[in-house]
DNA sequence: TTGAAAGCGCTACCAT
DNA sequence: ATGGTAGCGCTTTCAA
């Protein structure tokens, strides 16, 4: 057979043949390397070529050195769409998520990728908008790629899923039947109020979340606890997680209680948005006002003054996640595992000293 | 055929068997319905339900009717595997971008998606790191999953990929061999100069981003030039994009330069960190100092006082080169267009009001 | 130790 | 207008 050597990125490859036209390249033509190719410049059956590929059967040793040979001159890569068509399987993974514009998600989404990354898997993503629609949508194109596992934010009702024999993890996101991570809602709602009480503030603010969001009910109501446990002053003001309406709430937030010397945000994002605000009126933070967030998404180390916030671990999250994924996959079982990652104070400019 | 029913989301699911373990579902054993399934179902063989699957061919009306009715049964959906084993081509995309955690790039993948969701294209993910091998690696994991087209932000070198035969966008990069969609870096950095040398400041530091990045350094040269042509003093400070580099930066700039005026910095996330050390350092902010930065991250209406800069649309860029990428899709030519979409000064609060 | 061949789900050609 | 069938690239019995 005639071949074609095409050097791509310094790597080289072989085609059988080419068609260029004047203005470009043109599609369907390509062909790399196949099993067969590499069989037949071995002088060898493509059965024992793709035993040496998977490293499984008997193959002589001097067969081996032949084809693998063969399979370094064509540059030969098995392709992936025909193993997955036999197996079912493939070396994909899903990864849905609300919005990987929203700050937080790409960290967590990072963290997925680079597990999967390292163990040969590549991951799609989606973006749900929190859509059920979009995200079943989603679900149905994964599966039609054989994703080997799916790894979804889904905030909706998922019992469902039961009938999908693609193991599925929930990141930040728990429901009974699923195996989950995600990080102490409650030490944090809980944590964040104590920091505030400590460090001197009487007359609280605490910032609830959307009501649909498990994680945002979590952290507040363990805050809400705490404040009630406390002699301090508080009231509870309700807010979204954009910043463009947590923008409203804060200014809301200051004409209804301008005495308020402490913010337990909702989210960093809310808390940017109160901090913002604040500055705009002339508040002295911490000493005035002190401020705390949730999540510590990059932003936070990066407004004046920094925001202290409670830290999620989202990278981290995104790792652990996927590692319970490759469990699953690999046990061919749902473990029902709920991995709980700890959280942590996040220090900065917004609260007053330890001890103020 | 017995055919078990399983509900999905409220979607219905018919399945030749499933086995389901105590602990959970196992992995291997699932039987959607097959192109087989329907044909059977409806009576016909799977070259017809193909032919009404596909819109293509001779079908009498009422076979139709029998074949959707099948599909419709049996929630049949074809197996895009098989699809794109015999078509070497499938509904995905890559994208390759440097970082997903860097906040320029979440919105670029957010438009190339959104754009391609649209046509019924889902898009792979791969952070690059900037890194060669790893980019490569990508490109060959797509190139093994045959997809469509790529959409790239590669800053190397890839005058190689001629012998790809996959189509090529450029995003924000720009190669002679190729389409490229951008924004007008030339015009973002002159309009930034001009701002500040309008609205008053008479000792500039221009920030200089990395060189390996045609971007930043095509609007370095930009304000570089208006700068020369003014009488103004200016100083040059290079620096690296990292938030904490930038701090570094910042300090030393502060530290030399305590006259300074005025800043053009290489970008959004640069000017965050200068806007923090200059407040720390109790500048006054626009009067005696006045701050602009490029890109328009979302960071940048949330700092305070809010961040002055050169909006770039990247969510329209994604889009963009969505758009394009089709379009080479469909023509199976490279069509070495190159679109540069224009960019905008968005005024905010670190600079001074029009002649001010 | 190796090869021939069936088949994963689908499409497209060629008959009918 | 419809069906039979080869074949996309690969893996895996089953024979040899």
């Amino acid at each position: 057979m005639e071949l074609i050597k095409i050097t791509v990125y310094g790597l080289n490859f072989f085609a059988r043949y080419i068609i260029l036209s004047v203005t470009g390249y043109t599609g369907k033509v390509r062909h790399l390397a196949t099993i067969r190719d590499v069989a037949s410049e071995a002088g060898v059956s493509v059965a024992t070529v793709s035993r040496v590929l998977n490293g499984k059967g008997y193959v002589n040793e001097n067969t081996r050195k032949a084809v693998e040979a063969a399979i370094r001159k064509l540059a030969y890569k098995p392709n992936e769409v025909a193993r997955s068509l036999y197996h079912h399987q493939s070396k994909l993974i899903g990864l849905v998520i609300p919005d990987i514009t929203n700050p937080f998600f790409p960290e967590i989404a990072r963290g997925v990728e680079d597990f999967f990354q390292e163990e040969g898997y590549h991951v799609m993503i989606g973006n749900s908008d929190e859509s059920r629609e979009k995200e079943v949508n989603y679900i149905e194109a994964f599966s039609q790629h054989n994703v080997m596992g799916i790894i979804s934010t889904s905030s909706d009702d998922i019992s469902q899923w039961a009938g999908l024999d693609i193991p599925v993890v929930l990141l930040d996101r728990i429901q009974d039947d699923f195996p989950s991570v995600c990080a102490d809602q409650e030490a944090g709602g809980k944590l964040a109020a104590q920091i505030l009480l400590e460090r001197g503030s009487r007359n609280i603010t605490l910032m609830r979340g959307p009501h649909h969001l498990r994680t945002a009910q979590e952290r507040f109501l363990a805050a809400l606890t705490e404040l009630g446990r406390s002699s301090a002053r508080f009231q509870v003001l309700n807010t979204a997680f954009s910043y463009h309406h947590a923008l409203e709430t804060a200014k809301q937030l200051f004409d209804c209680y301008p005495d308020t010397d402490g913010i337990i945000a909702a989210n960093d994002m809310v808390a940017a948005a109160v901090l913002r605000e604040a500055l705009a009126r002339g508040k002295k933070i911490p000493d005035g006002l002190q401020i705390i967030g949730f999540d510590d998404i990059p932003i936070s180390q990066l407004v004046y003054p920094a925001l202290s916030t409670i830290h999620q671990p989202a990278y981290e999250m995104g790792m652990e996640a996927a590692k319970l994924l490759l469990e699953c996959m690999h046990q061919q079982t749902n473990l029902k595992k709920k991995i709980k990652l700890s959280i942590a104070f996040k220090d900065r400019e917004t609260t007053r000293k330890e001890g103020g």
